[in-house]
Formats: structure tokens, sequence, C-alpha cells
DNA sequence: CCCGTAGTGTTGACCCGTCAACATTATAAT
DNA sequence: ATTATAATGTTGACGGGTCAACACTACGGG
């Protein structure tokens, strides 16, 4: 006898279990699920993890750069950088030389040992990727790329409009809880 | 000179960051933001993490469970929900009392203060989400969970299906590397 | 009854991502 | 010039999530 009766296991979207109708959850499951499934490939096939990977593909594309650059583009974290490129000279896969017009940046490149893991795991990465879309209409596939804009837009605006809610006794706490 | 030239800052589609057009990487920045917003929103109106809220709402949705069944539910691990729902349990979030009819079992249940920390949280988790909404077109909103399910059903196929790709030489690795 | 198998929950080890602090260098202001 | 401010990259610390091993219990078939 529970408020809001007990969901049942199988298709119906209806009374389904609460968390699966919340962005965050889904969008948490998902990136676990597709995390794991990457990094099984990445070691198999390339002793790589998501982070070099992702390394590999920025050099391949701007084919020099610095770590800065990289993490303003895919917005990754500076210090995971930092370890993560570290851990690539180590292993050979990119080397890198002090710029003469700033002493601050680290020209990187691919060696040619990165190329090649670059070049082993790619195969299977487009694979993979490409299955990801064979289950999707044209449709969904439009749509998908901008569902990630726009939530992520969301969420810089949420951050801006942050400040609101301080007053808690504004109208949304007086909503009834029949949100999911 | 680069093999794809360089992208623009900027709206424009075409020519955009290389890892912008993988699912996989879209998917995991977007849950970084998405985690980084619910950790600021439930640390600071209730002094819960991410896991702990979902548990709560799991709780407050099924009224009294065990460990085991959140975990089949929302497929979160069980070694992170042993140690979860132990933390609640120090913090009077959550009881349980051992089930007689099945001695490994542990019912849980929420505890006054448990609901309240889930009451304090909810409105600004509803806010929220709805915000997130709010800037999704109605279509948007129906193909996104269709979206969620399709990407992981793909993966889990994917799992079963593995084992191809062994063949080195299979058609796939004599596609142009024009993927993205 | 017994034993093999499966389910439940705990724990330790490990890695990754996040955050803050910092040293260094570049840039801008005055 | 001098000084303040911003950018770059490194490092330490920390927490959270994943995985594997484990103990214990339940269940099913011989």
């Amino acid at each position: 006898m529970n408020k809001k009766s007990a969901f049942k296991r199988g298709k119906p979207q209806m009374d389904s279990p609460p968390l699966d109708q919340m962005i965050s959850f889904r969008v948490s499951r998902l990136q676990s699920k597709l995390n794991a499934q990457a990094i099984k490939i990445l070691k198999e096939h390339a002793d790589l993890t998501p982070t070099q990977w992702r390394v590999l593909v920025m050099l391949e594309t701007l084919g020099e750069c610095t770590s800065s650059e990289i993490a303003r583009t895919t917005q990754l974290d500076k210090g995971l950088l930092s370890r993560t490129i570290k851990g690539m000279m180590q292993h050979r896969l990119i080397k890198g030389q002090p710029s003469k017009a700033n002493k601050r940046h680290m020209l990187l490149r691919l060696t040619d040992a990165g190329r090649d893991a670059y070049e082993r795991a790619r195969p299977y990465m487009q694979e993979r990727h490409e299955l990801l879309l064979d289950n999707l209409s044209a449709r969904e596939r439009r749509t998908m790329f901008d569902l990630f804009d726009k939530l992520e837009e969301s969420i810089g605006g949420a951050e801006a409009a942050a400040g609101e809610a301080k007053g808690v006794d504004t109208a949304i706490n007086q909503r009834p809880p029949k949100f999911i």
C-alpha cells in the first residue's frame, strides 16, 4: 500500500521506476555503460584509456596543440589532462616540445607509436559508434546532438541564474510532490 | 595545413571539434555537468550525495525494500549501494531491520529524518529537472527517453554480439578513416 | 540429506575525475 | 617600469565508482 503503487517489470512506460524518468539519472547510467564499453575496447585493442583516446583524437585532428587548447575544446579538467599527457609521453604516444614563443606552452604532437595506437583502436571505436547510430531513426539521430547541446546549455544557464531560489518560500515549494 | 582543417569557435555545426560529434564523449561531458549540478544542490539543501538521493527516491517510492531490489532496479553497483546505505544508516536517514523470512535480506525504510532530507531537496531537484525540460521542445522531450533506452539497449546488444570483430580483416577495417 | 549453484551483502584495492593550491609566465593597466 | 591580473600547467588530496573476492544464506536436484 505504497503511495505510488509498485511498478512492474517489463515494457510499459507508465508506472516505471521513478528514477528512469529523471534525466540526470539516465544520463549517468548511460555514461557508465558507454564508458565501460569504451574502456574494454580501448584496453583490448590499443591499451588506452578513454581520456588517452580523446587526446589522441584531438591531436590527430589538430595536428599540434597545447594542453590548454585541448582543455578548452573538450572541457576536460586540466589536472586530468596534465596527468594523462604525462603518462602518454612516458609511453611515447605523444611528444612535447616547449614553445619558444610562449614558455608556458608545451606543443604536443603524435608520435608514430601514438598514431599506431590510434589506428589500432579507431576501427573498433568507429564500429561501436555506428552500432549506436544504427539503432536510431534518422530523426532521432538529428535530435540527439541538439538534446546534448540544449541540456548542457540549460546547466550553464542555471549556474548563471543561481541565486534565485534563495527565498525558501517561492512558488515551487508549494507545488504538490508529483514530480518524478 | 591539417588534414581536416581547423574548426572555428561558435555556432556552425559543421567543422566542429571532432569529439563533439561522438556520442560517448557528449554523454560523458553532459553527465559531468549534470552531476556537478546535482552535487551542489543536494549538498547545499540536504547534505546528500547523488547516490544517497537516489536511494531516498527509491525508498520513497517503494516504501520498503532491500539493497538488491534497488540494485536491480537502478542498476547501481551493489558495492556502492552497500557503502551508501551504511552511511545513510549512520546518519539516521534510513533504518534497516533484518528480514525473518530471509536472513540475507535487510529491509530498508526511511526514517523521519530521511523523509525530511528528501523533502528538503525535492523542490530544488524538481525545479532543476523542469528547467532542463523547459529548454526542450515537446518533440525533443518525447524523443529523449527513447534515445536513452535505445542507446542502452545497443550497448547491451553489443556485449552479447562481442566476439565478432575478432577477424582483424573484416570490412570495417578497410573503410576510409572518415568517421568522427 | 547433502552438495552444487545462485542470490545477498560486505569489504579491500584500485583508478579516475574533481578540486584547490601553487609556481611560472604572459598580458594589461597605470 | 611596476604592478596587478590572467593564463598555463603541475601537484596533492580527496571522494566516488568499479571490480573481484569473500562469507553467508537460500534453493534445487541427486
